[in-house]
RNA sequence: GUGAGAGUAGCUCAGUUGGUUAGAGCAUCGGUUUGUGAAGCCGAGGGUCGUGGGUUCGAUUCCCAUCUCUCACCCCA
């Protein structure tokens, strides 16, 4: 038979990773709780046209990255979502969540797309996402950003560097887009293939070209700052203004556009250089027009998304070794009678909250303990028929060198308790 | 989608200038006195050498194709 494998770009979190993912899911979603980003859980399947309305139909993402396919029941054209910002918005005008004023929300959880996979890159990635719905900003573009920093100071992340630009409000960008592409127009045969292509799919994006040739052409194009009106700058400078108060550095990126079509004014993205080509490790932006254009009253808002891996691939390479999850016991059973004895016991210290392995599989008293040591657990419980016919119950120690004792079986749980103390 | 590199035991890797039963370490399992684990010692299991084809008396080794992984381009979390 031939063996099924995992889809490619699809991996599996196996048991000695899931670890570092539950710490590190637990860091996250208590940090969004102080800051007061309240949970919300969309579906992982949308109607295709979602996401090409709010994501853009000349996106990559759009264009090449979707898993989209008809649902041959009724012929619904669906896809799995390739990010949540455009769900949550999707959610929030559904259900009216802004009926009752601006929400601070956050949601968590896979993401696909149809890429090459490489390093930091995946078919089947995992996001946390926060999206502060119905504020204008600047105020919580700042605190987007400074939490930010705040979580990467508890991960013990270092070196993270922070790019922001401001790209202005949609006429102003397709006004400076215009003029953009009148100028690459005139200056054609002096452009690469490549920069020739973005011209068409993504203008702004030419201004990021590699070749020194063409960014000796590109040092003449007009700058989007010439065309950003006296709100867009106003709005910027009072983010600028509430970086440097919470003391959080940035550079300015004028090439920094981000692929979503949705994003105006403020656009950033948290960055490493310790992660090969996939450096950007979050991103986000404020999203003005998105509500609109899924249907939604006017409503101001900003948000981001971090990737898991990326950050996972930091926390992993800045903390070696963290401690494995240990069993508080594993119980041992030798003889008949002595597991319908031994259960009863284990499923009393695991109603007080310890962790406990009861033997399974048989194997004899040798291999019992083997096991009992390989487990990591700090006592074996042991039970045999010697124990059954006493009432009793044996402790032994395993990570140190003290003597095993014997209960009687009605005074496990306190006994059990002294001796965890003392180890 | 394009390019480059790599696939030998569960893991990390040797190895064969083409030749008989393909190796090590770690891991697993068993033994090392009876109901007591870890070290040491002894032993065992586990590989169609990624898959398919070609060249050859003979291929894990050479050639081709294919799949998978890795990294990069593109783009992004």
């Amino acid at each position: 038979m031939a063996k099924i494998q995992a889809v490619r770009g699809m991996n599996d979190i196996l048991p000695g990773e899931a670890q570092a993912w539950l710490a590190f899911e637990a860091k996250v979603e208590a940090w969004l709780a102080r800051y007061g980003y309240q949970n919300i859980r969309m579906p992982l399947v949308e109607h295709t046209q979602l996401f090409r309305r709010a994501i853009g139909e000349a996106t990559d993402i759009v264009e090449k990255e979707m898993y989209a396919w008809r649902d041959e029941l009724n012929g619904e054209d669906l896809t799995l979502r390739p990010e949540g910002t455009a769900s949550c918005v999707r959610a929030a005008i559904e259900h009216s969540l802004l009926h009752d004023g601006p929400k601070r929300l956050w949601y968590g959880g896979p993401m696909f797309r149809h890429e090459r996979p490489q390093k930091g890159r995946y078919r089947q990635f995992h996001q946390y996402g926060a999206e502060a719905l119905g504020y204008p900003g600047p105020d919580v573009d700042a605190e987007l950003i400074v939490m930010c920093a705040a979580l990467w100071r508890e991960l013990g992340l270092e070196g993270l560097r922070l790019e922001l630009n401001n790209i202005g409000a949609p006429q102003e960008r397709a006004r400076y887009r215009a003029d953009l592409v009148r100028f690459l127009e005139k200056n054609r045969e002096r452009l690469d293939d490549d920069a020739r292509r973005r011209m068409q799919t993504n203008p702004l994006r030419t201004l990021d070209s590699k070749n020194p040739s063409v960014q000796e052409v590109l040092s003449g194009a007009p700058t989007m700052a010439a065309y950003l009106g006296d709100e867009s700058l106003g709005h910027f400078e009072g983010l600028k203004r509430l970086l440097d108060a919470a003391g959080v550095g940035y550079t300015l990126n004028a090439r920094l556009v981000r692929g979503l079509d949705y994003y105006n004014l403020t656009v950033f993205e948290w960055v490493s250089d310790r992660l090969g080509a996939q450096g950007t490790v979050c991103g986000g932006g404020r999203y003005d027009g998105l509500f609109e254009l899924l249907g939604g009253r006017p409503t101001p808002a900003a948000g981001f998304a971090m990737g898991n891996e990326r950050l996972l691939a930091l926390v992993a390479a800045a903390s070696e070794g963290e401690a494995v999850q240990a069993l508080d016991a594993y119980v041992i059973h030798q003889g008949s009678g002595t597991l319908e004895y031994a259960l009863p016991l284990a499923e009393a210290l695991r109603s007080r909250g310890y962790r406990v392995v009861l033997h399974a599989g048989g194997g004899n008293f040798k291999a019992q303990m083997k096991k009992a040591d390989a487990s990591g657990a700090a006592l074996a419980l042991i039970v045999g028929e010697d124990e059954v016919r006493g009432g009793e119950v044996t402790l032994k120690p395993l990570r140190e060198a003290r003597e095993q004792l014997r209960v009687r079986k009605q005074a496990l749980v306190p006994e059990f308790e002294q001796a965890m103390k003392k180890g």
